[in-house]
RNA sequence: GUCCCCAUCGUCUAGCUCGGUUAGGACACAGGGUUUUCAACCCUGCAACAGGGGUUCAAAUCCCCUUGGGGACGCCA
């Protein structure tokens, strides 16, 4: 399958943050050196002496393997490499094929490849044949007068000299290639197979930007997106394994990617959707894995000392993974657990179609009654005893669990309750209930937690 | 403006290479089921081949044009 061995790279600048579109190039150069047993290099492009950043360099290092796209040759650093494209830019003013040039300001000499005189085309693995006329281009300079390569001349050199089979990247560098093609023609080199991949673009078909919402992989990990959502999720947009998978492992993803299955058509990012997947993942997930992730994030609201034990946290995803989107909101959604008994407020609708109807109160005294008494405080128990509730008041159990769940934690939604009452605890649990009996006394004394200030989420689609 | 690329439900897409499908799946949306709430889950519904010309017995599939969208036009990468 593979004769000449496939070696693909990826070959970011150092910008800071990896954008989703950076790492979608990554994981489909990654994807096809897996799936072909071929190489996968990394080469920084840091040609650039205003852009060079070490912190940087960290960043794209440590977000590869974090998510685990692991590179098997490399970081090159073409910072290093000025000699190499020095010695060839020469030669090609040797052969006459260059020239040099004075820079405007006298600073330093350029040198300068000259315009083609035929047809530059390829055939790409994602669009077919693509052509440009000798007109539509122009004089490339190969090296700037600040001794520095340009982009398109030292991203040729490197990948001749690393053997590169296949350069494979976003759509934006389709009228690089020209360009390129021309250098490797001058250099006397065989270009390798060229490939373009589609743009991701926001949902208002605009190239994705930061007022679409998050852009940077980190932001995404951050909200508690699992690194395999974000990963199978921008697999999709572009490619397809054909029929009607969608829910992949990395595994799954390397074993079934192949390059004549990437489409040429920009995709849309929809972050719906998204946020679905990862619904799904993380209910396909170890959830000791969603635990660690869980931990951070709580970690980070300066919530730890307020979880227990691990297990006591393992136990409340197990009862929430049903309704995980992202950890974050997650996080959001228990926070009634880290807030003191007498701090936790009530949702206005918590209190208008639940506490404010008439039988809540005598419904909550029921239950209060039931549950004093229980000294075994866990689910099967306090489901009994509730039960028990309903009977001796002749109430359904919605009529009593409601007012229940809304005096333990505010809300008029929350996972099932009996073993919310549980992982509570008795103390915590009855304390609640008992300061909500006390505010019945006097109308209008529940606290009412007002509508929080926007909190900038991730789900979200900018205006 | 010039050059390049793209075009199936609102969105991601299957189907296109080798013309013949009730054009399939998923998200979202709507309705129903289940249920202590909300989810999750199950069922049902809504919804597309951009337009126009060819070629052909037959076109989402092949060709051309139009329209629409995206990208590139740096001594940035």
């Amino acid at each position: 399958m593979d004769s000449p061995k496939i070696r693909v790279r990826f070959a970011p600048s150092p910008t800071g943050y990896m954008h989703i579109g950076n790492l979608r190039t990554a994981l489909y150069n990654w994807l096809f050196a897996r799936h072909c047993g071929g190489t996968f290099i990394l080469r920084i492009e840091d040609t650039d002496r205003q852009r060079h950043n070490e912190d940087a360099i960290r960043v794209i290092i440590d977000g590869l393997n974090n998510l685990g796209l692991h590179f098997d040759e490399g970081p090159f650093f073409q910072s290093d490499r000025l000699p190499i494209y020095r010695r060839h830019a020469e030669e090609l003013v040797a052969q006459g094929l260059a020239y040099k040039a004075e820079a405007q300001e006298g600073k330093g000499e350029a040198i300068i490849l000259g315009a083609p005189e035929e047809e530059a085309s390829w055939v790409d693995v994602v669009k077919g044949l693509i052509t440009f006329q000798p007109e539509d281009l122009q004089e490339l300079v190969l090296i700037k007068s600040d001794g520095f390569p340009t982009y398109n001349f030292a991203c040729v050199v490197d990948d001749h000299e690393m053997a590169i089979t296949h350069v494979l990247r976003g759509d934006d560098h389709v009228s690089n290639t020209p360009k390129q093609i021309c250098v490797y023609r001058a250099l006397g080199w065989e270009p390798p197979t060229f490939g373009h991949f589609p743009m991701i673009l926001g949902m208002d078909g605009q190239r994705l930007s930061k007022r679409h919402g998050a852009v940077k992989v980190t932001d995404f990990l951050d909200a508690g997106y699992l690194p395999i959502t974000v990963l199978n999720f921008i697999a999709l947009l572009g490619w397809s394994p054909g029929g009607d998978k969608e829910i992949m492992s990395l595994k799954e993803m390397v074993e079934l990617f192949t390059i004549d299955r990437v489409r040429p058509t920009a995709a849309k990012f929809d972050y719906e959707k998204f946020a679905w997947m990862n619904g799904v993942q993380v209910r396909a997930s170890d959830p000791r894995e969603i635990c660690a992730i869980a931990m951070k994030i709580i970690t980070a609201r300066g919530f730890a000392a307020l979880v227990p034990s691990q297990q006591w946290l393992e136990e409340i995803i197990k009862l929430y993974i049903e309704r995980i989107k992202t950890v974050g909101e997650f996080i959001d959604a228990i926070s009634y657990f880290f807030v003191a008994d007498a701090d936790l407020k009530f949702k206005r609708e918590s209190i208008d179609k639940v506490l404010s109807k008439e039988a809540a109160p005598v419904a909550l005294q029921a239950a209060y009654e039931a549950l004093n008494g229980l000294t075994d405080f866990t689910a099967p128990p306090i489901e009994a005893a509730l039960r028990g509730a309903c009977e001796k008041t002749g109430l359904g159990l919605g009529k009593i669990a409601q007012p229940v769940r809304v005096a333990v934690t505010g809300l008029t939604a929350s996972a099932e309750l009996f073993k919310t009452l549980e992982l509570l605890g008795k103390d915590r649990s009855m304390a609640r209930i008992v300061r909500t009996l006390e505010f019945f006394k006097t109308p209008g004394s529940f606290p009412i937690e007002e509508p929080p200030p926007v909190a900038p989420a991730v789900t979200e689609e900018a205006q």
